[in-house]
DNA sequence: CCGAAACTTGACCAGTCGGTCAGCTAATTT
DNA sequence: AAATTAGCTGACCGACTGGTCAAGTTTCGG
């Protein structure tokens, strides 16, 4: 059998050729997206290059050909996800009403536990153990970005819009409660005796964050 | 240097002989103890029996006499960690005050993860990664008890003690909310900046549960 | 006090892992 | 179309891992 390289199949069944570029940009996906179902199954240290390879359909080689060491292709994944998790926070503006962002912070958190719990497994594992790589991260922009929101809440209270809270805190309890339905998916599934994420999951939580936090209406 | 056995070191210092069966259940303590640290730290698949060993200052053949296999060590950390965990929920019984119940419920879950951080984190990387070795008893006892609880919940509703909620979302919600003080404590110590789990944590989110619940006090 | 059973441990082994590299093919530039 | 660069991969390697074992030592029932 002919051997041909992966940008020729593609080439050849979309009928169009593939530029280097679009090629390795095709592969690195490919590969982070592997590596992330991996290490989100066995964690950083069980998780093997081989078996990253085989999920991606690419030999071994070719994973460290793309991102030379594990380490590595495990911050990329790490980084990607951080991404998507940050940026999650940009609700709490003291201009906007506290009741629809907490609504909405619940909403989309839970959401993206519900469409990628794969990379939110990894973030969880790495924080669980100490977080090596993010410690830095963690410290840093995090507490920072926690604090702003501290004083959000603060002016909030001031305005009456809100009772007085200890926003770290209720951040945390946040997190907890909307990922613990991607982290823990084992548990809350086996309880459930269903995969999915119902909808009341977000409904229940922000009633009872929303009242429990005095939010005026 | 004279070689001596740990019995026999044990019996020397506290000038009492060891009974086999004391040593047995001392060299067994350490071993779980250290495999639970080493666990905690780098997940199964990173921990290994050497640095396991290295903890409990043996000779790692010795772990393997005693537990047999990596496996089954880990079944017993955690099995331990299990019996820890279920008791807490005892709180929950239809005569019981919902808000003396909860308030209870959430001040010893925290007060678990200020004594056992490293047996929660063993837990919550094993439920992390699908919940291999618990799979059963989370389908089985665990999805039971929390039908229990949604009985007594539902009483409670009746009784017109507590507003009508879904006790399963509120249970994962309690779990995940105290148990990320251990669990993610590398996140919360770094927004905190602070390794202490502070009092506000349970204060604040009790009153947030009961006030977000309607509980009748 | 003696023989059996339990305990201890250094040395060892087969298997697996992350990572390398030579030698190849395909795409791009000139 | 030749030369250069990028992509690809089977075969290989040193390091490490879980687990074993033979050869000892200690404990203890009888």
């Amino acid at each position: 059998m002919e051997r041909r390289s992966p940008a020729a199949v593609k080439a050849a069944v979309e009928e169009r050729p593939m530029s280097r570029r679009d090629v390795r940009r095709l592969m690195e996906q490919r590969i982070l997206h592997a590596a992330a179902v991996v290490f989100s199954e066995a964690g950083f240290d069980g998780a093997t290059t081989a078996s990253i390879a085989d999920l991606a359909e690419l030999p071994k080689a070719n994973v460290h050909y793309y991102f030379g060491t594990k380490e590595a292709l495990y911050k990329r994944v790490l980084s990607e996800i951080l991404d998507l998790w940050i940026s999650q926070m940009d609700v709490f503006q003291v201009e906007n009403d506290p009741a629809e962002a907490l609504a909405e912070y619940i909403r989309t958190k839970i959401e993206l536990s519900r469409t990628y719990p794969v990379e939110s497994r990894v973030f969880a594992n790495e924080v669980i153990h100490g977080a090596p790589y993010l410690k830095r991260f963690l410290r840093t922009k995090l507490r920072q970005r926690v604090e702003e929101i501290e004083g959000v809440f603060a002016a909030w209270a001031d305005a009456g819009q809100v009772d007085k809270v200890d926003a770290k805190h209720l951040m945390f309890t946040l997190w907890a409660a909307t990922q613990t339905y991607a982290d823990f998916a084992a548990q809350t599934s086996a309880v459930l005796g269903s995969q999915q994420i119902p909808d009341v999951a977000a409904d229940q939580l922000t009633q009872i964050v929303l009242r429990g936090c005095g939010v005026r209406a």
